[in-house]
DNA sequence: TCAAAAGTGTTCTTATTACACCCATGG
DNA sequence: CCATGGGTGTAATAAGAACACTTTTGA
């Protein structure tokens, strides 16, 4: 019945996320093929028939990654006509989070080259991936302020330095140290571990948990994940 | 190059919302064939072979009510294999916004029974619309806190009241007459046009419109618009 | 002993909340 | 003259912003 109409080509395309050093960064992967061989692009695939668009973007994730049971969330689908050369290819973005201290670059087809890249200092992506990149980062700068999932990008244990680095490299402002450990202790969901860091040269900074089974609790009792940024006109 | 590829076919649905007497409505057509004939569906149709994803929901929307230069928006894939009985029909979610008011059911084919639904009240929908339904209004929630959107669901001039009830019935809150007034007006994005209601069995109430200059400003300058709701943990 | 980052409180300002009565109109 | 929704202010509380010095460690 369905004959009669246009198809396309699926495609899934990941804007992985990680967090290194202070820098919110991206995995790319160079091409080593036509259309746009040898630029950098979003690391992606077909879908393919009897395929979910998640478990497409969730396979393109362990190929190249390794990695299962991460954070994945998708964005939109970005349809133009003419987006890529040799004929109709709709593509689903979605973006990902992950450790990036737990990702090995994978022996895959894919990875032949696969580098992390800060998220700024990035053009000439192939295809429409740079189109793709500014709305999975508006989506994460989104999703950074209503739910808590920064954690994600972060070690099990991490510092509040650490925390509130995550946070300014992703929503671009300076936050204030004091102002910034207040509210988010107060907040209630990390656990402080009573541990500290090992071989650094300086003041050894305490290590916190972020309490998943609190923060459930709070989110059932109304209560709302914030973190804001900027002047506000506010009702 | 691409013939080795699954192919799907494209559609687009549209979440079109309204809002009219204090409730917040969406436009529903009863589908007249297989699959889910004589259910209520949201409007949509297949994506065209030349056609962007956004030019074919502009075509749905103009097609079903005469409307264009609408506010309109994508949402998310929807793209489960099994989503369509006949075949693998990735659909594209789009919600817009429509002033009801302008809204004159066309002649077409698509509207052989086209209606006003509140949007609480609504299950069994063909297809997955009730899951397309709910992501939609979730993404309406999202982008009437923090962008000025809800005036493209109000007439050019309206009072208040009537932007007070239109928070509430999105938000799915209740708010103080006085301090909702006091903090909009605040905003300085309202023209008080100096006119008032006509013909109302009660003191008739200002009459206001959308300052979209002015906001342009504002946001140029890094104001964030922002209307809020629920307990806050905050950072 | 130096360098580097961790950790810590107070004050001032701004935003939020709660709350009740009089006003203008049409019927 | 009644019913209906319009319009208004203040005080108490909570949240946000600004700001500088001491501590702990490794090298």
């Amino acid at each position: 019945m369905l004959e009669r109409f246009n198809k396309a080509v699926l495609s899934v395309d990941n804007v992985i996320f990680g967090f290194d050093e202070g820098d919110l960064k991206i995995l790319l992967i160079k091409r080593g093929e036509e259309p746009y061989s040898d630029l950098w692009a979003l690391p992606g695939h077909y879908v393919h028939g009897d395929e979910d668009l998640d478990t497409a973007a969730r396979r393109v994730l362990l190929e190249l990654t390794g990695l299962e049971n991460v954070f994945l969330e998708q964005v939109k689908a970005f349809g133009k006509v003419g987006r890529h050369p040799f004929g109709r290819v709709v593509t689903i973005a979605y973006f990902s989070l992950i450790k990036i201290k737990d990702y090995k670059i994978q022996a895959s087809s894919m990875a032949r080259v696969a580098e992390w890249h800060a998220v700024d200092s990035l053009d000439n992506l192939a295809f429409d991936h740079n189109d793709i990149l500014g709305a999975c980062f508006q989506q994460l700068k989104l999703s950074v302020k209503t739910r808590p999932i920064g954690f994600e990008l972060l070690p099990p244990k991490f510092t509040l330095t650490e925390l509130q680095y995550l946070y300014e490299s992703i929503l671009r402002v300076k936050l204030d140290k004091r102002n910034f450990r207040k509210k988010i202790l107060s907040m209630n969901v990390l656990i402080d571990l009573n541990e500290i860091q090992d071989g650094v040269a300086h003041r050894p900074a305490r290590l916190y948990q972020f309490d998943q089974e609190k923060y459930n609790k709070f989110r059932e009792e109304g209560y709302v994940f914030e973190v804001k940024e900027g002047k506000r006109l506010s009702v």
